[in-house]
DNA sequence: GACCAGATTGTCT
DNA sequence: GACAATCTGGTCA
């Protein structure tokens, strides 16, 4: 991404990220989607944001610089992918919540065990999964790692709907979910 | 489509 | 010891 792209405030960058490719490269080849779908975490007013409770062992990536990944695991089996975003020590970051498959879908089709397209990266752990990544990633650098976010098409207000989030139980009236009008990829409406 | 149960374990209190 | 930024597969409509 640009230069200061991940300098811009959290919210702004969770509506910028749609259209913007996340791409991984592995030895079993390279996969990469289109983000439709994102959400912000907060430092302030977030009860629902890891980093509100201060700095522990697992969030410590989301108090380093950012424009690296936060990756972690939850419900007994499924790792989350978050970009980190604010200044080193803030502690905010966007979770990418779906992709529009581009890059290696038989290769993603075979890590998920599906052919429908359209339920490839449909969800948080979806596209993790699909893309194979896992806490090996925590801390990438995605300008210049294997794990990578590239610049594609943009996305006009217009076209980006805000909601409230997901699966959280806190701060559960916030408008801080972002996704692509009319994409079949997301994953709820 | 809506709703619901069950899976399964790292992390923090 | 409780919980979790979820998914899948089942039921019913």
């Amino acid at each position: 991404m640009p230069p200061g792209f991940y300098l811009q405030d959290t919210t702004s960058i969770a509506r910028q990220l749609l259209g913007q490719s996340l791409l991984h490269a592995t030895p079993d080849g390279v996969t990469s989607g289109r983000i439709v779908e994102t959400e912000a975490y907060l430092s302030l007013g977030d009860p629902a944001c890891h980093a509100a409770r201060g700095q522990t062992k697992r969030n410590t990536v989301m108090f380093g610089p950012p424009g690296h990944a936060y990756v972690y695991f939850t419900y007994g089996m499924y790792w989350l992918f978050n970009v980190v975003t604010a200044p080193k020590g803030v502690g905010e970051a966007v979770l990418i919540r779906a992709l529009e498959p581009l890059d290696g879908i038989p290769l993603m089709q075979a890590r998920r065990s599906t052919s429908n397209s359209t339920l490839l990266c449909s969800g948080p752990a979806k596209l993790v999964q699909a893309l194979g990544i896992t806490i090996t990633q925590n801390g990438a650098n995605l300008d210049s790692s294997n794990l990578r976010i590239e610049p594609r098409i943009r996305i006009h207000d217009e076209q980006i709907v805000t909601t409230t989030r997901i699966g959280i139980t806190q701060a559960t009236d916030l408008p801080l979910r972002y996704y692509v009008k009319g994409s079949p990829f997301i994953s709820r409406p």
